[in-house]
DNA sequence: TCATTAAATACATACTAGTGGTATGTATAG
DNA sequence: CTATACATACCACTAGTATGTATTTAATGA
């Protein structure tokens, strides 16, 4: 394949083709030859003209996938007129969830939570960033300067909440359970959030229901 | 070196060997070789011969330096003058917790949650399996039974508890947070847990001020 | 009870296919 | 003409295997 005139196309192949080898297959299950070789024609050659080492690549793959949720949750949290406590809900209703879990759904990461231990470390990890440069604790702490939040740690309660909502509601390393057991987690969450201050509001459980409505007609 | 006529010796210092590396250098962070390099004499044909792959090797390691602790756990439960509200303090009371706490602490896995990503996903594994078929929900369940613990939703009180006490008190994964803030989440965990039903007893903030001296000490 | 033998075990040695990554070559776009 | 976008050829290293060898154990026989 000669030089191609859009390098920017090429990238964009290559990142396609490793998020969808790396979700179904994790990290080390994915080899540089495995992505080369769904890039009809292309080869290694040109995978490390463009990123310098695997883990570059398994980077740029999410953090690219990653970037129109995260954009869609900042520009939806950037009105003036709601309260801290209106944000916290809104952050759990369904239409601030479902497009990432939409994402999540095609990338279809592996069930088994070894295999895909690598994506399993980085929800884990973005569990703290989350509450702690994310959303949820910038949300809490604005209810609790307009009033609109009662909670004595906030930084402690976004880290337990995002932990739970990242890893335990979302089924992403385990096999899906029945519908009727993840809305009990989800009652048990929100009760458990309630308890310390945090009203994660109703839609929690529509957001619920629909996540497991896609990640069922996803076929799994 | 010649046939050993004790080759358990031999099985014991490559899960030794194997337990320290993976920990200090994660799973993929550590070859074969780098063990066979602390067997010293030993070649890779004697660890091929005990064990049939390196993902064996890892299993056993683990399975090998759990088995005191979950042993401790399941006779302290074994009991019968307690109540089930008893035995779930009892359950996250120092002398529970810290001999598991040593374990790890002696291993020192790696903060880095990515590098010790194979290890974190035995956690969290382990999180569900603990609540499901290990202590915790059949303690809650039978203070249930006796009318000690009040839960309506035990299965998911347990996991939610299990993973939040395995993943976000535990400071395996993450560089050890200020005393006081460990603290927090340990009152934050409590309070959350008494939402659903479950009272973790007073004596879980001793646990967390004992795990973080141990941590400490061991110059984290 | 004890030597002799046979078989099973505990390793060592030598090798393979495949890996992430690099060095270098070549053609094309700017 | 130069910088970029690739291709080609290679490297050290990996997990794992096939095979060889010495030693322990078990079986045998007296």
């Amino acid at each position: 394949m000669g030089r191609n005139k859009y390098p920017e196309e090429t990238v964009a192949k290559i990142l396609d083709a490793a998020l969808e080898l790396f979700c179904a297959q994790g990290y080390e299950g994915t080899s540089i030859q495995d992505i080369v070789d769904r890039l009809d024609g292309m080869t290694k050659g040109a995978v490390y003209h463009h990123f310098k080492s695997k883990e570059e690549i398994f980077n740029a793959a999410f953090d690219r996938a990653m970037a129109p949720i995260v954009e869609h949750r900042r520009s939806m949290l950037g009105v003036g007129n709601m309260t801290g406590a209106q944000k916290l809900k809104r952050l759990y209703a369904p239409e601030s969830v479902v497009p990432q879990i939409e994402l999540w759904a095609r990338m279809r990461p592996a069930a088994d939570p070894v295999k895909s231990s690598r994506l399993l470390a980085m929800q884990y990890q973005g569990s703290f960033d989350e509450s702690a440069d994310g959303c949820l604790l910038p949300v809490i702490e604005e209810g609790i300067a307009d009033g609109s939040i009662a909670c004595e740690c906030p930084r402690e309660a976004a880290e337990a909440v995002s932990l739970l909502a990242n890893l335990w509601l979302l089924p992403l390393f385990r096999p899906l359970e029945p519908k009727e057991r993840m809305l009990a987690r989800t009652q048990c969450l929100a009760q458990m959030a309630a308890a310390v201050g945090l009203d994660l509001g109703n839609e929690v459980l529509q957001t619920t229901a629909q996540i497991w409505d896609v990640w069922d007609r996803a076929g799994w």
